[in-house]
DNA sequence: ATTTTCTATATCAGTTCTATATATGACGTT
DNA sequence: AACGTCATATATAGAACTGATATAGAAAAT
């Protein structure tokens, strides 16, 4: 899925400027699973509007910039039934958190501790975030997305609370140092050939 | 978090080629919260032996190419290092699946019920591979992850079975088809100024 | 009074992804 | 026996996207 379906999407929901679609998002119902800059927003806007995906009408604005509100038209809501009727490819999960964590054995103990006891503050607070999102849920699809990340989110900040204590540390006692990945053990360089 | 920062962190493990670097990011203890591809994990190589981070052996193999082992060095330890003492930015979660979730009123219900079914399935494989890790957690960082990843994916897949009889539409009875979103609601166009 | 934050659009360099090309061995299958 | 497909292994071009920056006035905070 590209920024041009999650424009065409986001515009599905009623008409809106590049800036409201940014920060979709960025705050609100979806933000937990939809990342978009402004430097391929407004872009695909523009393009969609030449192709006939969309309209534009300016909003003057006394002072600030004019505000370019977009409306979404047949051809646009055509583009995008098609381009959601797929089967959905893996969700792409990029975390430094745990990549920080995964290599916390390396790292300052001092550090890694504010960094999970931080993360954890963080969490709590997105929780709540998205609680305070599931009154405004009214349709089914809305809802659903919604509970997952409020399911999601709640394992999240459990497990976080059961770590409170987690020490670093490079191996257990008795362990390889070089035997603690599990990545595909039987491709291992074996030592002579 | 860059493609340089996680090939270091994946020698810090023990020497590897470009291709069981990118196995790593697919299959194995971490291949849930890290996503890298050959186009940028070859160049990365490539640069960070010229700049003094890696060292390359070519391991000669009859019929297949030569293999390229890298080895990280004590200067790519001490970047890694760096790079990984931070505190790290939120983590990036991309979703097709929730995105055709939550437009699902507009989608083919049958293809919809097709999706979230298949989607079950797909993540209880996921859990009992992540599972199936466990035990080659060996160290505290691992362990962290590995443990992250089971809570995630338990909740996930609990919520989907849940969900088993979802049925898409487009807004509860007497709602407004335009007033689902609940983003912004503050700054909704007014009809008349 | 001054700084910061918010609204709003826009662009660009750098980064990363997707898809493809190459080459070979192993394995199944028609 | 020929064929397709899968796994190993490296590499790259082109498309897509991000992150940072620029502009500029209003509003809010200090």
């Amino acid at each position: 899925m590209n920024v041009r379906t999650f424009c065409l999407g986001a515009l599905s929901f009623g008409d809106a400027s590049g800036y409201e679609i940014k920060k979709m998002a960025e705050e609100g119902l979806f933000s937990h699973f939809i990342e978009a800059s402004f430097g391929s927003i407004y872009p695909a806007l523009t393009k969609m509007t030449e192709d006939g995906l969309l309209t534009c009408r300016a909003e003057n604005q006394s002072g600030k910039p004019d505000k370019k509100v977009y409306s979404i038209t047949q051809e646009g809501l055509a583009e995008m039934k098609s381009a959601l009727t797929i089967f959905p490819r893996k969700d792409k999960f990029k975390s430094e958190f745990l990549f920080i964590m995964l290599l916390s054995g390396h790292l300052d103990e001092v550090h890694v501790r504010k960094v999970l006891e931080q993360r954890t503050n963080e969490m709590a607070e997105e929780l709540e975030q998205i609680e305070a999102c599931a009154e405004l849920a009214k349709n089914p699809g809305t809802k659903f997305v919604n509970g997952y990340g409020r399911a999601l989110f709640n394992a999240a900040v459990d497990y976080l609370h059961q770590q409170e204590n987690f020490e670093p540390g490079l191996a257990d006692v008795g362990s390889d140092e070089h035997s603690t990945t599990g990545w595909h053990e039987e491709q291992k360089p074996q030592a002579a050939e």
